[in-house]
DNA sequence: TGATACCCTACTGCGCAAGTAGGTATTCGA
DNA sequence: TCGAATACCTACTTGCGCAGTAGGGTATCA
């Protein structure tokens, strides 16, 4: 097993939230008793979805959340990487700032990591795979938008 | 993080055995001090690789570990799946004996898991990244064999 | 026969995921 | 204006598996 439980639980509330859309906030508590996730733990996944801005809040009676932007307009790399922290395979490996990918071993640079290739190679094909797919790909096709036209 | 040290060290071991290729066995002792791994770790990690048929052993004075195949007829799905067990980015999918891919989550035949997708997605993505990169691949090309002609 | 290596089982410490608990702040409806 | 409903925050707990250690046994060579 690769991801936790965050981005199992948190992808499921984003799901959630996408498949009702509307304007009206969805409170946490409902989508907790229809998955049969622990109400207490969402609230720190969710936590997190807010501060990367993928969704928004409203306090109060009849709050709750909604996304922050289309389904379509968020993809599911955002999603676990907020859920997650930075995507990763192993830990040597990362991403840095620019787009190069750093390996904490290859300190000297005489001696060349040579499990860099194949490290680098997975993190890219799951970014790629997580890039390309958007929230709006998973939502069922029951309705949507009636056919845009 | 997603895989641990296992496949990290295990692959380690793995591109320093291809890389001195010969039939000589070449003692873990050697390996872990090149590497500056813990030795005795290193013990555990190669039963697993020696259990896969990955590699070969001998006892003895002058014994040691050699590649049980070729390196290029060793595709790193093999590896990373003998160090770290089935490959499932997520705990709930895994795959079934067939090519079929199960979801645990999905008891009720009517409520279909919407995640399912995306991480049947992502697991092909880095099943197909690791059996598309072969142990040869990861070699540098010093020698190798000599311009096979 | 001793040194060298693989081989196996059991044990340990620790960090982190997963979840709990309890409080505070905000907003709505009556 | 009050109380219910909801988000929000911090601290705590628990269990498990990774990472590593320890210590023996067994085969092989010189």
């Amino acid at each position: 097993m690769m991801f936790s439980t965050k981005a199992e639980y948190g992808v499921r509330v984003m799901v959630e939230l996408a498949r009702r859309g509307g304007d009206q906030p969805i409170p946490l508590a409902e989508i907790a008793e229809r998955e049969g996730l622990p109400l207490a733990y969402l609230e720190h996944l969710v936590a997190r979805l807010r501060k990367a801005d993928l969704i928004e809040s409203r306090r109060g009676a009849h709050g709750g959340y909604l996304l922050a932007r289309d389904a379509d307009q968020i993809t599911m790399a955002e999603v676990v990487e907020a859920l997650e922290g930075s995507i990763a395979p192993i830990e040597c490996i990362s991403g840095g700032p620019d787009g190069s990918v750093v390996c904490a071993r290859e300190t000297d640079p005489e001696h060349v990591c040579t499990t860099k290739l194949l490290w680098t190679r997975v993190r890219f094909s799951i970014i790629r795979t997580l890039t390309e797919t958007t929230l709006a790909d998973l939502i069922p096709a029951t309705r949507k938008q009636p056919a845009a036209a």
